[in-house]
DNA sequence: GTAATAATTAGATATCTGTCTAATTATCTA
DNA sequence: TAGATAATTAGACAGATATCTAATTATTAC
């Protein structure tokens, strides 16, 4: 996992909103915008940090841009946050 | 807890490394100074951020000021996390 | 009270980032 | 091929932020 690609990708609220809405399932990019009242170009930009941060994944579909969540990526992320736990430190852990 | 502020202060690896050094239990801010190559107006800067987002709590003792971890902001933020796994979606949980 | 130490606040600055408009690329359909 | 639609990229710009130096506040010890 990317760390700081990930913790920086998560710290705006609208990419945090494009993850909810494709926590149901997989959208298009025009039906995640659709849910903003931001430009398309804008939308490109937060789905490029998204991605760079493998938060998203992508895949063609004709006209069309299928994004979905990495949810493997939520698991890494909670994890190191968890492992900040000054409770749960296990001395084996791997930090 | 302030999600925006708690991400945002998630964001800087610097304040990660402030807060993975007080998992091992309270320091002073010039101890957790030491540990980086950063003026202590900067750190105080940081301090700022994380105590705002309430990610840390202080104590004055004498002429030191204690920083420790408020652990159950972790909890909270882990919890967001997790939920927004798109497959251990509970039905009742509180969004 | 004065000096020394710990930490913060004030103010400046360079870089980063979220947004926009305009232009470009990719695909579909007639 | 031409036109329409979906999405991205390029470039500009305002606002946020991480850093610094200098000044200030708080405490301790003499």
């Amino acid at each position: 996992m990317r760390q700081q690609e990930v913790f920086k990708a998560m710290a705006d609220p609208t990419r945090r909103a494009i993850l909810k809405r494709l926590q149901a399932g997989s959208l298009t990019a025009g039906e995640i915008g659709a849910a903003f009242a931001i430009t398309s170009a804008s939308l490109s930009h937060h789905f490029n940090v998204l991605k760079r941060a493998d938060l998203v994944r992508t895949e063609r579909r004709g006209q069309h841009i299928v994004y979905s969540l990495n949810s493997t990526v939520f698991e890494d992320l909670a994890r190191v946050l968890l492992d900040l736990f000054p409770s749960r430190n296990q001395p084996g852990a791997k930090s």
